[in-house]
RNA sequence: GUGGAUGUAGCUCAGCUGGUAGAGUAUCGGUUUGUGACACCGAUGGUCGCGGGUUCAAGCCCCGUCAUCCACCCCA
C-alpha cells in the first residue's frame, strides 16, 4: 500500500482553512478591483522556454520541470515545467495576445511552485496575488502597485508594515560608484543582507568575497544613509540623478494615491531577474517569515517574447505568508462552516416534509444542511449541529407541522422559539 | 543545494539501563423512544514515518530513506 502523505512543501485545506483563505482572497481581490484591475488566469504548467532565461540562475534551478512523455521522458528530457510565478506568464500572454488594449491592468491569484526546502512560510506550492500595468511607462503606475500593495496590506488588517523602494539603475550607480561594476551581483546580494547582519557583516562577507577593502570602504560612504533618497544620490553623483529623480517622483504619486509606509531604502536589492526600474519589497514588523510581497518594473520581459518593447509594472503579495502571521495573530475570522441551519429530521413519516423545508429553504438562498443519520433522537442532532458550528437548528414535528409553524432553536443559548413557516427563511438570516 | 534537530493512535504526548505499546482528547455507539453541551459505560483506531542491520529479543542501538522544523542559500 502507498503511504498517505502528502508530497514535501505542499498542503491539504481543510474546511477550516478554506475558509480562512477564501475570505482572505475575497478582501485582497476587492482591492485590487477597485483600481480597475481585471482578472485573468494563465495554466499551470508553461512550455520550458518560455520560462528559462527569466530569472537569473538561483531562481531557474527552482523551477519544477515535467518530463517529456515518451522516450524523451524517459532519457530525462523536460519541455514543460510548472509556472514559477505569475509575472512571466503575463509577459507571454501580452505578447501572445497583439489585441489587448493598452494600458492592460490585470489581478491574477493563483498557485505557483518552486522546488525551495521548505520552512516556516515557505512551500513549494504557494499562492501569490499579483497586480500589473502593462503598456505604459508612468511613474504613476509605478505608484499605483506600491498604493495597491499597501490598501491590500491594510484591509487585512495589518498596520505594522513597510513597503521598501528602491530603483535598479540606482542600485548600479551605487556598485559602479564603489568601484566594484564588474561585480554588481555579488555586491548586490551582500549589502541587501543589511538590516540583517549589518555593516560589520557585510564587509566581513565582501572581504571573504575578495573585494578590495578601498571598494568597501567607498561603498559605505555611498551608503552611509541608505534610507535618505537624497543623500545617496548626492553620494553618488550625476549616475544617480536619474532614478532618483524618479523615485522621488514614484514616492509623490504613491502619497497622494494613499499609499501608507512606502520608504525608500537603497538596500533592497532584488536587482536580479527581470526588473529594469523601480523595485519594491513588501514585510510586516517581526512577522518571521521574510517578505510578504514583492514586486518592480521590468521594462525588457514583454520584449523577450515579441521583440515589441512594451513597459510593465506590477507587484505581488504572498498569499501563505500573509495568512501564517493572520493566523499567529488572530486576524482570521474563526469560520468553522458557512452552514446557517440544521434542518432536523422528527422521524421517518416526517421526512417528506423535513426534506421538503430543507429545499424550501435553499431556493430562499440560505445555506441550510438536513440531517443525514437516523431519524429521532433530536439531541443528538442538536450535539452534530452545535460542534459544527452551525448556529441553528429547526425542528418539524407533529405539532409544528399542524400550527403551520417551525421550532427554531439557537444551539449557543439553547433557547428555542416558533416562527411561522413563511417567516423562516427571515429569521434564520439573522 | 549545505548543515543541525525531530518523527509513537486523527490531535497533544507518555513509554525506565533494549523484553513484542499507553493516557488525555477527538470520532462512533449506548445510558429505552420531542431537545445537545455535563457525567458514566463501551467501541473503532498504531506493522511505533518507511526500509535494512545488530540482538535470543528493538519504539528504544546502527545505517539508509522520506517528511517536518531551524540556520544558511534564495525568496512570496
Amino acid at each position: 500500500m502507498p503511504v498517505a502523505q502528502n508530497a514535501r512543501g505542499t498542503r491539504d485545506l481543510l474546511p477550516a482553512q478554506m475558509h480562512a483563505r477564501l475570505h482572505v482572497i475575497g478582501l485582497v481581490r476587492e482591492v485590487f478591483a477597485r483600481y480597475g484591475f481585471e482578472p485573468l488566469e494563465t495554466p499551470a504548467f508553461e512550455r520550458l522556454e518560455t520560462l528559462m532565461g527569466k530569472y537569473g540562475d538561483e531562481g531557474e534551478k527552482l523551477i519544477f520541470r515535467i518530463l517529456e512523455r515518451g522516450e524523451g521522458g524517459r532519457e530525462g528530457k523536460a519541455d514543460l515545467a510548472l509556472r514559477y510565478d505569475l509575472t512571466v506568464p503575463l509577459a507571454r500572454v501580452i505578447a501572445q495576445h497583439a489585441d489587448i488594449a493598452m494600458p492592460f491592468k490585470r489581478y491574477q491569484v493563483q498557485p505557483v511552485w518552486r522546488a525551495d526546502r521548505p520552512q516556516r512560510g515557505r512551500f513549494r506550492e504557494f499562492y501569490q496575488c499579483d497586480a500589473d500595468i502593462v503598456g505604459v511607462d508612468s511613474r504613476v503606475a509605478d505608484a499605483e502597485c506600491l498604493a495597491v500593495a499597501s490598501d491590500g496590506l491594510s484591509r487585512l488588517g495589518f498596520t505594522n508594515y513597510t513597503i521598501k523602494l528602491n530603483h535598479r539603475a540606482l542600485l548600479r550607480a551605487i556598485v559602479a560608484a564603489a568601484g566594484a561594476a564588474d561585480r554588481e551581483g555579488e555586491v548586490l546580494v551582500a549589502i541587501d543582507k543589511l538590516d540583517k547582519i549589518g555593516v560589520e557583516g557585510v564587509s566581513e562577507e565582501l572581504g571573504r568575497r575578495g573585494f578590495d577593502s578601498a571598494v568597501v570602504a567607498r561603498l559605505w560612504e555611498v551608503l552611509a544613509a541608505p534610507a535618505d533618497l537624497a543623500a545617496v544620490a548626492a553620494a553618488v553623483g550625476e549616475a544617480a540623478a536619474g532614478p532618483a529623480a524618479e523615485l522621488r517622483e514614484v514616492l509623490a504619486h504613491a502619497a497622494a494615491l494613499g499609499a501608507r509606509n512606502v520608504a525608500f531604502d537603497a538596500t533592497l536589492a532584488r536587482g536580479l531577474g527581470y526588473y529594469t526600474g523601480a523595485v519594491f519589497e513588501a514585510v510586516i514588523h517581526d512577522g518571521g517569515v521574510g517578505s510578504v510581497g514583492g514586486g518592480g518594473r521590468y521594462d525588457g520581459l514583454v520584449g523577450m517574447f515579441s521583440g515589441r518593447q512594451v513597459p510593465a509594472v506590477g507587484v505581488s503579495l504572498g498569499l501563505e505568508r500573509l495568512l501564517v502571521v493572520m493566523e499567529e495573530r488572530g486576524m482570521l475570522p474563526g469560520i468553522g462552516t458557512r452552514t446557517r441551519a440544521l434542518v432536523t429530521r422528527f422521524g421517518a413519516e416526517l421526512d417528506a416534509a423535513s426534506l421538503g423545508l430543507a429545499a424550501e429553504l435553499r431556493a430562499a438562498g440560505l445555506e441550510v444542511e438536513a440531517w443525514l443519520g437516523a431519524p429521532g433522537k433530536l439531541g443528538k442532532q442538536f450535539q452534530y449541529a452545535d460542534s459544527r458550528g452551525i448556529p441553528y437548528a429547526v425542528v418539524l414535528g407533529p405539532d409544528e407541522l399542524a400550527e403551520g409553524v417551525v421550532a427554531v432553536k439557537t444551539l449557543a443559548t439553547g433557547e428555542q422559539r416558533r416562527v411561522p413557516r413563511d417567516q423562516l427563511a427571515e429569521a434564520l438570516r439573522g
